[in-house]
DNA sequence: CACAGTCCTGCAATCGATTGCAAACCTTTT
DNA sequence: AAAAGGTTTGCAATCGATTGCAGGACTGTG
């Protein structure tokens, strides 16, 4: 040692303004010379708190909670926390349990990105702070974190009104889901004098090409003449569908999606769609459990705003 | 309590058979009762561990790691670990610190998905076991798990010659980049009578696009008549800024990429590419870095195997 | 009945940092 | 010179689970 107390080693890592001047450099000394590392459990035992917040997130491979995940590192990182993810469904799907994650001494907030976790797991004493972003859950009083994704639904289906559609599709997600429910009414809100197809869809690749399937098996004359899909995955996958059948697209379609992820400009025809500010989505629900884990109040519900992208996959609806 | 001392409920907690029968359901039915939960500060201070595993990645928004993490959460998650996840770049793409996390007690195995860290950060006592995956460390003796890249660059560019293709351009990364020049290392295994051209590249999309250009300025009879894009995301982006030109995939230039995206298949048309098992990457490194945190040997480096997905964008060389 | 052998449980030390309290030292004022 | 005030440091308790050791209870055998 440097001939003093832990004690003091102690207050020089935490409160150097409160040892003298002369001992502070002794101890930072033999901390450089021995290489002394804080032990983090101890430290955590001492100080009842981990450091440390959960992402909870319905599906870590998917892209898109990928960007999320990453402005939420960030703002975590700069404030001295750790960023622990975890999946709530397991390989087949179902829901697991989060009992082990909702724990005091596992994190010190919760950060979850699914809406369909029953609230019954959240409540209780002496569980951290839990957020929802991107999803939420309702009739529950979490804090929220989202995008306006009712206005999101607005915009898409104005947009495809304003051009002159007036038989439009949406493939949607899963029923349950509340962001299809939010966008759903978006777009009703819109839809004045438009007659609304819904194809069923889950926000994949694949429900996007079945989407485009029965779209062909329509009658020409009852095929709505515009799509907006809840996401960029199920549009892309929508217009390769058609394109690959010889349709053009916005010619005998229009389409627009939603995410606005890296490369919906780059597809050909660029993909209009409804862009959602990831990293921005990631960050305020990062600050927000930061807030709770310290005790202050926050917004029950921070709404980021969509913007409507307008590239290559939009047009007025061919004559006849 | 139940009646029992703080030692009795930890042995029925870790090792119910040293407990007798009758005060192990004792123990229990207080456990449920009271909603006792375990603090785990306390026991990783006790035990000297974290029961977490750090995966250090270059970039946590990009969709390829998103997938191998997944991979990697699921199997520490069955062997009762927490993933944590940190970026190794600051907000302005510098590689920053990572003492902070080579730190035992701040997890109990690292894995590193970025080749380009100074292994002078990676040396010394009393670090947690390090592993790489999917890019590794040159001259380093670290544990490797990661795609056999030289073969998958021996794959594509044996494809195209096979099509006919001898004048062949490669869209590779950055020229320091462990990935880019093992892939090219492969593709020059099988460049006998033909003629190279390099294009830069980043793996991003925006240099995807650079190359199409540079390729579309070309005199025609120099242009190579195949492309071989080191990731899929360069191989989209060259390929939609030559359809947006009028140019016609594989008619007018062959193209392959790497990876396998999920989009890949849903381009128009769908991406040839070589397939990387992204899951079994990340499962295959949290596997190994398990067996070295229990001390057992594991093998030097562990390849896996590449796979040619035959798709749209190849075909033969055009006549003339 | 005594003794050995099992089985179960509690005691007490331990992991390493933090922090309220008080002692020690130093300066300034009366 | 003594009292008052301020600064710096150490003491010792604390966070909660784990585990080697020893003692107590119980069973079975000679």
């Amino acid at each position: 040692m440097a001939g003093v107390s832990a004690s003091t080693v102690s207050r020089v890592l935490s409160r150097p303004d409160m040892v003298a001047e002369e001992t502070r450099t002794r101890v930072a000394e033999a901390v450089a010379a021995t290489g002394y590392r804080l032990n983090r459990a101890a430290r955590n035992l001492r100080k009842q708190r981990t450091g440390s917040v959960v992402a909870l997130v319905p599906n870590l491979g998917n892209p898109f909670f990928a960007k999320i995940l990453d402005g939420m590192g960030r703002e975590l990182a700069a404030a001295g926390y750790d960023l622990l993810v975890a999946d709530t469904l397991d390989e087949d799907g179902r829901h697991r349990s989060l009992r082990g994650f909702l724990d005091t001494s596992r994190a010190d907030g919760i950060i979850l990105l699914d809406g369909l976790v029953s609230h019954g797991n959240l409540q209780g004493a002496g569980l951290p702070p839990v957020v929802t972003a991107c999803e939420w859950i309702e009739d529950t009083q979490l804090p929220r974190v989202a995008l306006d994704n009712r206005m999101g639904g607005q915009l898409a289906l104005a947009h495809l009104r304003d051009l002159g559609h007036t038989r439009i599709g949406l493939i949607g997600g899963p029923p349950e889901n509340v962001l299809h429910k939010a966008r759903l009414q978006g777009a009703f809100d819109m839809a004045d004098g438009v007659e609304v197809t819904i194809f069923d869809g889950d926000f994949s690749l694949r429900s996007g090409q079945i989407a485009a399937q029965r779209w062909m098996s329509m009658p020409s004359d009852e095929r709505p003449t515009a799509i907006f899909a809840f996401s960029d995955e199920m549009a892309c996958a929508f217009q390769s569908g058609l394109i690959r059948e010889g349709f053009c697209v916005p010619r005998d379609v229009s389409l627009i999606g939603f995410d606005d992820i890296d490369l919906a400009s780059h597809l050909t025809p660029a993909l209009t769609t409804v862009r959602q500010p990831k990293r921005a989505l990631g960050q305020e629900a990062a600050r927000t459990v930061l807030a709770r884990i310290e005790g202050k109040a926050v917004a029950a519900s921070t709404l980021l705003q969509p913007r409507l992208m307008l590239r290559e996959t939009t047009g007025r609806p061919s004559p006849v």
